[in-house]
DNA sequence: CGGGTTAGTTTTGTAGGATAAAAGCCGGAG
DNA sequence: CTCCGGCTTTTATCCTACAAAACTAACCCG
C-alpha cells in the first residue's frame, strides 16, 4: 500500500496561551501573587486595564473571569474587583503555581515540594503494594523501562521518571491521589531540568527505582514502603546539593 | 447605652454564584464531569449553548472561558472546545470538585478522603511539633478552645474542628502543605454536616484533641504523630459506621 | 433637627453585532 | 497525484449599548 501522507506537521502552532486574554490573565494574576495587589485589596477597574493592556474591555473581562475561577478575585458591580485573602487562592492550580513561583524564592518552594512527597509517596506505596491492579504494575513496568533506555539526564529521562511516580500514585487507587500527585509531579518536573545534570548517585537512580517495582509487583507493603523511602533520600540529596551550589 | 441600629442587614446578597456566566460554568462542567460529554469529545458551539441556556454568546464565552482555566476545555479557531483528557482536569478546584461529588459516589470519595488524611496528618504532625512558631501553636489551642465550648455536634463544632486541622497543617511552616489541607478540610466540612451526628464516641473527641495540642506545645515529634492518628482512628470509626448506615 | 427615602453615579453584568484569525475542506491547476 | 488557493466554520477580539448592583449624597417630611 502507498505510504499514506503523515499529517503536514507544519507545527509552529503556537500554544493558547498566546491569546489576548490569556495574557492579560497572567499579567494580572503576577501581579496578585508577587504582591502588587495585596488581598483586600482594589484592582483597577475594567477600562483601566484595557489601556494599561491596550486591550478591549471584553478581553480584560475574559481574564478577569479566569481569574475569579482561581479563586484570585471577586467582582461586584460598583465596587470593582477585590482580591480574595490568600487561603482562597487556588494555589495547586498549574497557573496560579507558575505565577507563584515566578515571584517566589526558589529554593524554598524545591524544599517544601519535596517535603510534601516524602510524606506522600511512602503511603501511597504501602496502598499501591497492597491495592495495585495487574494494569496498574504494567504501567509502572512501563515507566520504568522506559527509564533503562532513556540516556541520563535526558528529557527522555524526566519524563519516564515523572511517568513512573505517577504510576505508582495510581496505582494506590485513590482517587484523590493521582489530582494531587499531578501537581507534585509536574511542578517537579520543570525543576528536573535544572537539577537532573547535578545527581549526586546517577548510577543509583535505577536499582533505587526497580526495587520500588519489585515491591509492588509482590505486592509488600513494607518493602514497597521503604524502598521508595530509600529513592526519595537519594532525591533530597541531589536537591540539597543542587540548592546549596 | 442606646442599641445603634446594626447594619441595615437587608443580608440576601445572593451569592455571585447566581450570575448568568456562573450558571453557564456549573451547567455546562456539570455535563463534563458526569460524562455527557467525555474527554476528547467535542462540546455544542457557542451559539448552541446560548440557545440552550437562553442567554447571550458573551455570557456563554466567559463561562467557557472560566472551564479553561480549571483545565476542561481547550478552544480552538473553527475546531470548537474540545474535553480535555482527565489527567489535566482541576480535580482539587473547589467548583471542579463539587460539580464531580454531584456525578459520584459519596461513599468512595468520602472513603478517599479519610485516607489521605491517614497519610498526610501525621506527617504534618510531626513537622508541626518540630517547627510550629509560638503564634501557631496559639492558634491550634484557640481553635482547641473553641471546640470545648462549642455545643457538641453543632455547626460552631465542625468549624472549629476544620480549623484546628487547618491550624495544625499550617503549624507544618510549609509552603504547599496548607493549599492541599484546604482542599482536604473543605470537603471534609460538608460532608460533618452529614456525619457529625453520627459520632461513635463523641465523649472523646475533646480528649483526643487535647493530646494533639500537648504533643505539639511540648514539640514532640513523635507523640504528635500518635496523637493524630489516635484522632483519625477515631474518625475512620464514624466514617465507616455512617458509610455503613 | 433627624431619619429614612430617593435620585445619582460608578462599576460590573449581559446583550448583540461586526470583523479578524485559525484551521479544516475541497476543488482546480499543473 | 500533489500542491495550492479559496471557502467555510468556529473561536478571538473589538465595539456599543443598556441593565443591575451598590455606594453617595441630597432631599423630603415629620
Amino acid at each position: 500500500m502507498g505510504h499514506r501522507r503523515m499529517k503536514p506537521v507544519r507545527a509552529p502552532r503556537r500554544k493558547p496561551g498566546s491569546r489576548v486574554h490569556s495574557e492579560l490573565a497572567a499579567g494580572i494574576g503576577r501581579r496578585i501573587l508577587d504582591g502588587t495587589y495585596p488581598p483586600g485589596s482594589l484592582l483597577p477597574n475594567e477600562a483601566e486595564w484595557g489601556l494599561m493592556f491596550g486591550a478591549s474591555r471584553t478581553a480584560v473581562r475574559e481574564a478577569i473571569r479566569t481569574l475569579n475561577g482561581k479563586g484570585l478575585l471577586v467582582s461586584r458591580p460598583k465596587i470593582g474587583s477585590r482580591v480574595e485573602p490568600r487561603e482562597r487562592w487556588n494555589l495547586l492550580d498549574r497557573d496560579v503555581m507558575a505565577w507563584h513561583r515566578a515571584a517566589l524564592d526558589e529554593r524554598t518552594f524545591l524544599l517544601s515540594l519535596q517535603e510534601i512527597r516524602r510524606i506522600l509517596e511512602p503511603g501511597a506505596a504501602v496502598l499501591a503494594a497492597a491495592r495495585r491492579s495487574p494494569a496498574q504494575l504494567a504501567a509502572l513496568e512501563r515507566a520504568f523501562a522506559d527509564m533503562q533506555s532513556a540516556e541520563i539526564s535526558s528529557e527522555a529521562m524526566v519524563e519516564a521518571d515523572v511517568r513512573f511516580h505517577l504510576a505508582l500514585l495510581a496505582a494506590a487507587n485513590n482517587e484523590l491521589l493521582v489530582p494531587f500527585g499531578i501537581v507534585i509531579e509536574q511542578a517537579l518536573a520543570s525543576m528536573f531540568a535544572y537539577t537532573t545534570s547535578h545527581a549526586v548517585h546517577p548510577e543509583q537512580l535505577l536499582p533505587l527505582h526497580a526495587a520500588v517495582v519489585r515491591a509492588i509487583a509482590s505486592q509488600s507493603p513494607e518493602a514497597a514502603r521503604k524502598a521508595v523511602t530509600a529513592l526519595l533520600d537519594d532525591t533530597d540529596e541531589t536537591l540539597v546539593a543542587a540548592v546549596e551550589a
